[in-house]
DNA sequence: ATAATATGTAACCAATCGGTTACATAAAGG
DNA sequence: CCTTTATGTAACCGATTGGTTACATATTAT
């Protein structure tokens, strides 16, 4: 079962991974070292999650693993919350909508 | 420990929850009756989720109970996500941040 | 008062989650 | 070859999740 991106992103670490990310490709590795209070293969359990949700991309070089950001799923999530945007940019509208009911 | 935004929207039947809640405020059963195939306790105990996290607002009028959307947290999520368009939007611009580091 | 209606909560349960330590695998280096 | 380095996986564990059924509470109707 591939996980929604809403499920992957609904976790602070793993949300950070991608936040290192958009900064460009980078190891495995490096990406655990960031993390101090939680170990390296826990990182990499989230490594997966992302990658089955396919918002990473991993490459291998020799013996190191690159993983690269993939955003494309995000998206969704983008289109989803883009149709509450209204509900909060002007709260009388929203009061309007509300008494039209 | 209130919830965060993205946990709260991390669950499929919350999601449509807040989906039906866009049409209006919405009463606690119709909202169950929404769902044939999860029980009244199971959507009330959602509804207790988006409550702790801000997404909903409830309002007894005798002895039925309104929910309405306050979308206001979702704010949160966009502006994180936000981050990230620009990765999808074209995947030259993309290739190229990569091949710059 | 009593019954009916609308809704939340408690207790329980199996599945999933996020962490740990120990082990497996694969490539590079001496 | 054997060792080191980089990384994933397995087994285990306590906490959390999402569902259920049974019960509690509050308000209206008879």
């Amino acid at each position: 079962m591939r996980p929604t991106p809403f499920h992957a992103i609904a976790d602070p670490t793993r949300r950070q991974i991608l936040d290192l990310l958009r900064r460009g490709p980078q190891r495995a590795g490096d990406l655990a070292g960031r993390f101090p209070r939680i170990s390296r293969p826990a990182v990499s359990r989230h490594l997966r999650v992302l990658r089955s949700s396919r918002l990473v991309k991993q490459q291998r070089r020799g013996r190191e693993l690159w993983y690269q950001l993939n955003a494309q799923p995000l998206s969704q999530v983008e289109s989803w919350v883009k149709e509450y945007e209204m509900f909060w940019q002007d709260r009388l509208e929203n009061l309007k909508r509300s008494v039209e009911k």
